[in-house]
DNA sequence: GGTCTGGAAATAGGC
DNA sequence: CAGCCTATTTCCAGA
């Protein structure tokens, strides 16, 4: 984010500004003194906090004077920015919208800011983007590099201190974990930056940010014909339009294989992609902006959109962000500061970073103000978890999201609004206050396994258009757009969400962002976060959150996967011979149906092609005769099928049961056995393994990528995996991470109860989730065997349905509290140490939940792979099913269940090791 | 004329 | 290093 600011002011093209902003100490200097700071969580180190800065106030210190190349190539050198120099912050510049909650932290956060000179040379010419303002782009991004990266190329140095720093605070080999890519559309950060420092006017609350001159003049008309009014056009300077032609990819791009972050090294030579586009499709407008968040929030959202863009990973481990939280007017941060001062002392806590919260951060705690939940000024970080109910306040998502919406590129026109798989546009309502209009936040979110954050390759964006109704506005958190649409009384606290698209930032931009750690090559879902803040006691405001399922948004991934609707039989004899039917989408002509079975250590141990029958292929259904099985057994034999469409267009495997001889006879809890596999590890510890009872689905049985299968982790990954060291955190740290998991991973699809809209506490939240993703009634074992029947699956991305899953409020004692109660005891119930064998028995019986066995040998092994090759598809998948199989077998509180979680997770995302995973690459 | 969409070509990286 | 494959990004055209 400093970078950004560096990078140009409105008026700068090219300017020798980097002087201005240089900063008097050196780029080790300045190294030093972000390790230091971030080593001792020094409240100011982060100003990913931005959002409580003042954006005014930043505006102030660059508008007017030297712009500091947006675009400097690598060539530029980019002295580091003292963190006091650039800015200091006239008075004009802090302007406080937010006031003195964040004042202090204002003051303490500028000097890092500055600290942060992204200008990540390489993207993109300078003389191109002259202003890395240009919309939210990922061409944009270049300055959001800078800007949510925080730290330049220039750094690479200091960065691998930072790093070192971080390691050995984290105890994270990975670069941390926490590091998210939280900037969340660093895009948004250079949009930001503009703001700041191009139109600091536009953070006036006189003024709309619109006001400022829209178009830049550089921009070329050609390119995107159908640009709304955007944040480009605040900006001035935008970079002049790019080629017309098609822009070569960035050279810079990081490379997938390497997920090390370590790895990374952003060559200053990567040349900046003639990009420079400006990007056409801002879709902001200028309207929007100037006002303010509609009731009361207005002051409190203005707040937070000035936050500095810093990425969100910075942010968690240095904890300074935290310490924002610690304003002055709001108790309830405090805490914040606390925990990250642990998280930075703690080297095995990884989770503790992630998860940490004040510790006085009680989400149980009904008193305004004494929660976390209750702020006085700014809003929480868009990666803190909140709860979707709070007392008799509940936000709901009424209608849920399709499942695909392709996003669109800074390059495209937009692809309109997200949709709802009904056809209409998602709801979103908020029950148990109706006095006055508050207004709702909407960003996008990650939807992988780890804990809710800004998506770093995705941004919300506002659709304009005839056929939008809704009002909304769209503005930037740090580096996250969000758009803000108010939720009025007369419509009865609803909203139809008919206004927001999502933006694809281009990987390559957003990867070479300083701090940037997640990787965009397959990282291709999302999730809608949607926040309210509900005035409270004392003027303070409440802020719930509730999420979205997960929305796949490539094209790619959208159209070529097969994705199966239903199957049957799901068993059959070990002889083979009878006819499958599958439905589902995207089954092409030469789509192939595999069997196949993988054994513990993930290799596979059996596959064959099934013969098809169907005349021709549709892209609804195909026939295929079920090829025997490769030996006798006196078991039934859990294995896998898919449909292929090609290397790397599989479905999501499904379970399909060979079944002995005898039929009748299925033992329950009998283990399927493989001849080469170890006793114990036919028990639910062996990879791969399906449970038997769920060997025979039932025709109740729902299958989905998320419910059908339930691959439990800890069975696959026994705690004893070599793999990275997770912390594991003490159970309400893990609560709290996990909070947002329940939204990832249980999104029910047209419940209105769903999981996450389920009233709960952090870290109920937790158990809710596992329980809901796997409830044991969802899935109908049978000891006895079930005729074959339609094995339905429901739409990937589509979670638990919640009807199976209740975590009924009535139990609560009511009040804050109520979600809490209702919570444990469902949890409570339903855990299981599936690792622990003595557990088997639980898994063994009805109610269990199946089990997938690894992809087929195409799924790269993780260590090949490389992070990139793990799907957040894929990801999702595998935990919502571990989470499935924990909630049925494991625990509600129990740490190791959790740490083996946790570990996996780790495991998936560092690992060298080949971890087969279930779960069809997507 | 602008917005949406679907489709596909061009590109880039990995194997 | 060339070729193939997959994923990403950009462009085109039609509704």
């Amino acid at each position: 984010m400093l970078a950004d600011r560096n990078w140009k002011t409105p008026t700068q093209s090219a300017g020798p500004d980097l002087d201005v902003k240089a900063p008097p100490s050196s780029t080790q200097t300045l190294a030093g003194q972000l390790l230091s700071q971030e080593l001792q969580s020094h409240p100011s180190y982060f100003p990913t906090t931005g959002n409580y800065q003042h954006v005014g106030s930043e505006g102030n210190q660059y508008n007017t004077k030297g712009n500091p190349r947006a675009f400097d190539c690598p060539s530029i050198q980019i002295t580091s920015i003292a963190p006091n120099n650039h800015v200091e912050p006239s008075d004009n510049q802090v302007v406080s919208a937010v006031g003195e909650a964040e004042g202090g932290y204002l003051e303490a956060s500028w000097p890092r800011d500055q600290l942060y000179l992204p200008l990540d040379p390489c993207y993109r010419d300078p003389a191109l983007c002259p202003s890395p303002c240009s919309s939210l782009s990922s061409r944009s991004w270049m300055s959001d590099l800078s800007s949510c990266g925080s730290i330049s190329h220039v750094y690479d140095d200091m960065d691998g201190e930072l790093r070192d720093a971080a390691c050995l605070a984290l105890g994270s080999p990975l670069g941390s974990p926490l590091g998210s890519p939280g900037c969340g559309g660093g895009a948004f950060g250079v949009e930001l930056w503009q703001q700041k420092y191009q139109h600091p006017s536009a953070f006036s609350p006189a003024l709309s940010p619109y006001q400022s001159p829209r178009q830049s003049p550089r921009q070329s008309p050609s390119h995107s014909p159908r640009t709304s009014v955007t944040e480009e056009s605040w900006l001035n300077c935008r970079p002049t339009s790019r080629p017309s032609s098609r822009p070569t990819s960035p050279c810079g791009k990081r490379r997938h294989s390497s997920a090390d972050p370590y790895a990374r090294s952003p060559s200053p030579h990567h040349s900046p992609s003639p990009t420079p586009g400006t990007s056409p499709r801002g879709s902001v407008t200028d309207d929007t902006w100037v006002g303010s968040p509609a009731g009361a929030l207005g002051p409190l959202l203005m707040s937070g959109f000035q936050e500095l863009d810093v990425p969100s990973k910075t942010r968690r481990t240095s904890g300074s962000q935290l310490g924002l939280l610690t304003g002055r007017g709001d108790p309830g941060l405090e805490p914040c500061q606390d925990s990250s001062r642990e998280e930075g002392q703690d080297k095995d806590g990884l989770a503790v970073l992630f998860l940490q919260v004040p510790s006085h951060f009680s989400w149980n705690k009904p008193k305004p103000g004494a929660s976390p939940l209750f702020r006085t000024s700014s809003p929480p970080p868009l990666d803190w978890p909140l709860p979707n109910q709070y007392d008799q306040c509940e936000l709901t998502l009424e209608v849920q999201p399709r499942s695909y919406h392709r996003a669109h590129y800074e390059t495209e026109g937009s692809r309109g609004s997200i949709k709802a798989a009904t056809g209409g546009y998602p709801v979103i309502k908020l029950n148990g206050y109706s006095e006055q209009p508050v207004s709702l936040l909407l960003f996008i979110g990650t939807a992988d396994d780890r804990y809710l954050r800004p998506h770093s390759f995705y941004q919300v964006h506002r659709v304009t258009g005839k056929t939008v109704t809704t009002m909304c506005q769209e503005k930037v958190m740090g580096c996250t757009k969000v758009l803000e649409i108010p939720l009025l009384p007369e419509n009865n606290m609803a909203a139809s969400i008919d206004c927001a698209g999502i933006l694809k930032l281009r990987n390559a931009d957003i990867e070479l962002k300083k701090g940037e750690t997640d990787i965009g090559r397959k990282n291709t879902r999302v999730r809608v976060v949607f926040r309210v803040a509900v005035p409270h006691l004392d003027g303070q405001m409440l802020w719930l959150q509730t999420v979205s399922i997960p929305v796949e948004c490539s094209q790619r991934s959208g159209q070529d996967l097969p994705q199966l609707e239903s199957f049957s039989p799901s068993s059959c004899s070990v002889d083979g011979g009878q006819e499958l039917v599958i439905t589902g989408s995207n089954i092409a002509a030469q789509s192939r149906v595999v069997f196949m079975e993988k054994g513990p250590d993930g290799r596979t141990l059996w596959e064959m092609d099934a013969r098809v029958l169907s005349e021709k292929s549709s892209v609804t259904r195909i026939v295929v005769e079920i090829p025997p099985y490769n030996k006798k057994t006196t078991c039934p034999v859990q294995v896998q099928f898919y449909v292929s469409n090609g290397k790397r267009r599989r479905s999501v495997p499904q379970c399909f049961t060979y079944l002995p001889e005898v039929r009748g006879h299925l033992p329950v809890a009998a283990g399927v056995k493989q001849e080469h596999w170890e006793p114990d590890l036919i028990s639910h510890n062996a990879p791969g393994f399906c449970s038997p009872s769920s060997d025979t689905p039932s025709h109740d049985q729902v299958l989905s990528s998320d419910v059908a299968y339930s691959c439990d982790l800890p069975l696959r990954y026994p705690a004893s995996h070599n793999a990275p060291r997770l912390y594991h955190p003490p159970p309400s740290s893990v609560s709290f991470q996990t909070l947002m998991f329940p939204q990832t991973s249980s999104i029910p699809l047209q419940s209105p109860s769903m999981l996450s809209q389920t009233p709960l506490s952090p870290h109920q939240s937790l158990i809710a989730l596992n329980t809901s993703i796997k409830p044991p009634q969802t899935f109908i074992s049978s000891q006895t065997p079930v005729p074959p029947q339609i094995t339905t699956i429901p739409p990937q991305g589509s979670s638990v349905p919640l009807q199976s899953f209740t975590i009924s409020p009535n139990t609560s004692s009511g009040g804050p509290c109520r979600g809490q109660s209702a919570v444990s005891q469902s949890s409570t119930s339903t855990f299981i140490t599936a690792a622990d064998p003595q557990k088997d028995s639980v898994l063994s019986s009805p109610g269990q939940t199946l089990s997938i066995k690894q992809e087929p040998e195409d799924q790269p092994n993780l260590g090949s792979l490389g992070l990139q090759e793990i799907t957040l598809d894929d990801v999702n998948e595998i935990i919502d099913r571990d989470i499935g199989s924990l909630s049925s077998s494991a625990q509600p509180d129990q740490p190791d269940q959790l740490d083996q979680y946790h570990q996996y997770d780790w495991e998936r995302k560092s690992s060298d090791a080949a971890l087969p995973f279930c779960g069809g690459p997507q």
